[in-house]
DNA sequence: GTCTATAGCTTGATAGAC
DNA sequence: GTCTATCAAGCTATAGAC
C-alpha cells in the first residue's frame, strides 16, 4: 500500500538531478522546474533544501543496508558463498534506490550536523558488520587477507564505485558486471567457491 | 629550477580548498581569503574560476599518470612484479599532487567543455594502458580474470579510492596501505608475486 | 600585484493571494 | 497545493586607482 505523496514524488526527482549534477549544483529553481511547480512551492511540502537531500539518503541508506546484511548471514553456506551473495544482491538489487545511495556517497557532506551525525552512523554500522564478516572468515581459515578492516574498505569501495562508470546499456549489463566483481571479489578475499 | 609564482602558490591553496570543501562550495572570495587577497585581485592571474580548477587538474594529472605508466614496463620483471610496483608507486609517490588527483576524479564535470575533453583523454589514456597491461598478462597466463577491462576498472577505482578514507596520521601510515594493497591487487588479479 | 567599489545575476527562503 | 512577488544574501567577474 504505497501511496507516493506529492513531497515523495518530488523526493525522487531530487534524487535524480542531486546524482546527476551534485546537491550544491541543483538550484531550488531547477528542481521545482523538473516537478513542474515554481520554486517557492517547494516550501510547502519541505522547509529547506537540505531537508530534501536528507529525504533521500534516509530513504536510501536504512532499508538498503538493511536489506544486505542478512545475506552475510544466511546458515548453511560457506564465507565464500555468503560473500558472493552479498556482492551479487548490492550490484543488482534495489534498483529504485541506486540515485540514493550515490546521493549518499557523494553529498553527505551536506547535511547540517546532525542529519551528518546520524547518516554516518548508519553508514559505520554497515561497514562494521562487513568488517566482522570478513574478520570472521579470516579466522575461520576461509579468507586470507593481511588486514581485514582494509579488506572491508576495498570491499565497499569497489561496489560503491560502480554508479560511476557503468553504463546502461553498455558492453556488460548489470548482471554481467555482479558475474565478474563476484569473482574478483571472491579473489582478492583470497578465497573460492 | 622551480620557481613558484604567486599565481602557482594559489593553484596551491585552491587544490586544497577544492580537495576538502568541493569545487562548486568553494567561493572566490573564500579562496582569496586563504591566498590572503581580496577577490577581485584573483582575476588579475585568472580570467575565471573555472581556469584555476582547469590549472589544477592539469598540473595533476600529467605527470601524475605519465610517472607510474613505466612501472608497467619494467624489464625483466614478471607482470605481477610490475603491477605490485604499480600500485606501491601509486599509493606512495606524488604526495604534492595528491589534491590535484583527488579533485580530477570529483569536479572534472565542472570544468568547460573544451577543458573537460582534454583531461577525459588524458585519464582515458591512462586507464587504456594499465587494461592493456592487465591484458597481456591475461595472456601471458600471470593474471587469472573474468574481463581485463573490468579489472582494470576495478583497480583503478580501489586506487583512487583510498585518499577517500586513509587518515594520516592513522591505525596505517601510507606504506602500510600500499603493502596490504598490493597483496589485495595481486589476489584480485589472481596472481603472486 | 593588490586594493576598493560595484555591476549583474543567482541563490535559498518567505508572505500572502487563490 | 500552487501561484506571484519579493527579500536579503551570496555569487562571479569587471573597472579603475594606487
Amino acid at each position: 500500500m504505497v501511496v507516493a505523496t506529492r513531497a515523495d514524488e518530488i523526493v525522487d526527482i531530487a534524487a535524480r538531478l542531486f546524482y546527476e549534477r551534485g546537491y550544491p549544483s541543483v538550484s531550488t529553481r531547477s528542481l521545482a522546474q523538473a516537478a513542474g511547480i515554481q520554486a517557492g512551492s517547494l516550501y510547502h511540502h519541505f522547509t529547506s533544501k537540505e531537508e530534501i537531500l536528507y529525504r533521500i539518503v534516509q530513504y536510501g541508506s536504512g532499508e538498503f543496508f538493511a536489506g544486505l546484511l542478512p545475506h552475510l548471514e544466511e546458515p548453511g553456506l560457506s564465507y565464500a558463498a555468503r560473500l558472493d551473495r552479498f556482492v551479487r544482491a548490492y550490484i543488482t538489487d534495489a534498483q529504485p534506490r541506486r540515485y540514493a545511495i550515490a546521493v549518499l556517497f557523494r553529498d553527505m557532506a551536506h547535511l547540517s550536523p546532525d542529519h551528518f551525525a546520524e547518516l554516518q552512523a548508519v553508514r559505520r554500522h554497515f561497514q562494521q558488520a562487513v568488517q566482522r564478516f570478513l574478520a570472521d572468515g579470516v579466522a575461520a581459515g576461509d579468507f586470507d587477507v593481511p588486514d581485514a578492516k582494509v579488506a572491508g574498505i576495498a570491499v565497499l569501495d569497489l561496489l560503491k564505485g560502480i554508479d560511476a562508470w557503468i553504463r546502461e546499456p553498455g558492453r556488460l549489463g548489470r548482471r554481467q558486471v555482479a558475474d565478474t566483481y563476484a569473482v574478483l571479489i571472491l579473489q582478492l578475499m583470497g578465497a573460492s567457491l
